[in-house]
DNA sequence: TCGCCTAGCTGGCCGTGTAG
DNA sequence: CTACACGGCCAGCTAGGCGA
């Protein structure tokens, strides 16, 4: 039915039909042409609902469309990550059950020729490996620039300035925005203690002024407790860290134990704590030049003695590795010598036997 | 007071990097 | 290749908070 046909055709008729049946009526008539207004509009009204219809189915069917373009890609992403999930697994599980190869097995006895292909092709895996062995580079090589750049020293002031504030200072500041000082608890809550440091002068920097740009441990330590390092990596880290600093506030509040004057401060008992490290020691039998790690282990060990205090470095030590390096020589020379003994020995007793 | 839970500390062990 | 150093992980222990 096409709906431009409909007010033309059939009202015709009627009028023709009316005309010659009966005498034409005034009232009737415009009935007549009411009615036919009527079915006019009506027939514009479906003929619009159409249009929007179409519209909309084929609004519908492009939208249809899209969503399954976007389903493909998202399905394709998915079979990806599977694969790249089952490729995990089956390292696990590899690993796990023993059948697993090349890390586990040095000498290759149990690593069939498919097994090195795929460990050899898997990208997943070198990728992870690349990515992480660069991330642990830009972590020491901004350590190393964090430790290494100028700063003037930083006051408890100055520290308050920066936005590292004492407890009672969180209800102070009552126009700092939620926001900003979510920022801002989110910065400290991911710090990271400088792994490149390597000297009892730097530990105390970093956790008494903190290093340039970062805030101090000790007001990380005033503000939010041991919530910034939640982690297990930094609370152990900050633990050994700690066990130095507490020696050098002991020395500094207790300095008569120590037999040090009484008078001494902060950057003096710093020193003398260095100065064990440098060589005013007795590790393992020798006056070593400690690293942190062995510093932590002498004082957490209780290996310490009274005559380590000292303002002066009495002795510069070496490192560990050359003490050890050395004994390791003499004793070779030791065992060359003795073979040498042994050797002289028996040549001489067969002319001895023979003597008898 | 007791039991439970959580956080922190400690010491031993392991994997990895490095010097010799 | 080996020995060593070091960072990180983990299990066990302890202290403190909290509710019944």
């Amino acid at each position: 039915m096409s709906p431009t046909s409909l007010p033309g055709t059939p009202s015709g008729e009627l009028i023709r039909s009316v005309g010659s049946n009966e005498r034409p009526d005034g009232p009737f008539l415009s009935f007549l042409v009411d009615q036919l207004t009527k079915v006019e509009e009506q027939n514009e009204w479906l003929k619009n609902k159409v249009i929007q219809l179409e519209k909309e189915q084929e609004e519908y069917y492009l939208d249809g469309q899209k969503r399954m373009e976007i389903g493909f890609r998202n399905v394709a992403k998915c079979v990806e990550e599977v694969g790249a999930m089952r490729e995990v697994f089956k390292e696990i599980v590899g690993i796990m059950s023993g059948e697993r190869v090349r890390f586990v097995d040095p000498s290759n006895e149990n690593v069939t020729n498919e097994e090195v292909d795929r460990v050899s092709s898997s990208t997943l895996l070198a990728n992870n490996s690349r990515r992480e062995r660069q991330e642990r580079r830009q972590q020491y090589e901004a350590d190393y620039t964090a430790l290494n750049t100028d700063s003037t020293v930083k006051t408890e002031e100055s520290v308050r300035d920066s936005g590292i504030l004492h407890h009672e200072d969180d209800h102070e500041d009552g126009d700092d925005s939620d926001s900003s000082r979510g920022a801002e608890y989110q910065r400290t809550v991911s710090y990271k203690i400088n792994r490149a440091i390597q000297s009892v002068h730097d530990v105390a920097r970093e956790y008494f002024e903190g290093l340039p740009g970062r805030p101090s441990l000790m007001s990380l330590e005033r503000r939010y407790g041991s919530t910034w390092r939640r982690s297990s990596k930094e609370r152990t880290l900050f633990a050994k860290r700690m066990c130095i600093i507490n020696k050098i506030n002991d020395v500094r509040k207790n300095p008569t134990h120590y037999g040090l004057p009484e008078s001494i401060n902060r950057n003096m008992a710093i020193k003398v704590v260095e100065n064990i490290r440098l060589g005013n020691n007795n590790f393992q039998g020798h006056h070593c030049r400690l690293s942190l790690s062995q510093l932590y282990t002498y004082f957490s060990k209780k290996m310490d003695q009274l005559e380590d205090y000292s303002l002066s470095l009495k002795i510069r030590g070496e490192p560990r590795r050359i003490y050890l390096m050395r004994e390791r020589e003499a004793r070779l020379e030791r065992a060359g010598s003795e073979e040498e003994v042994l050797e002289s020995v028996s040549l001489s007793k067969p002319s001895t036997d023979g003597e008898n």
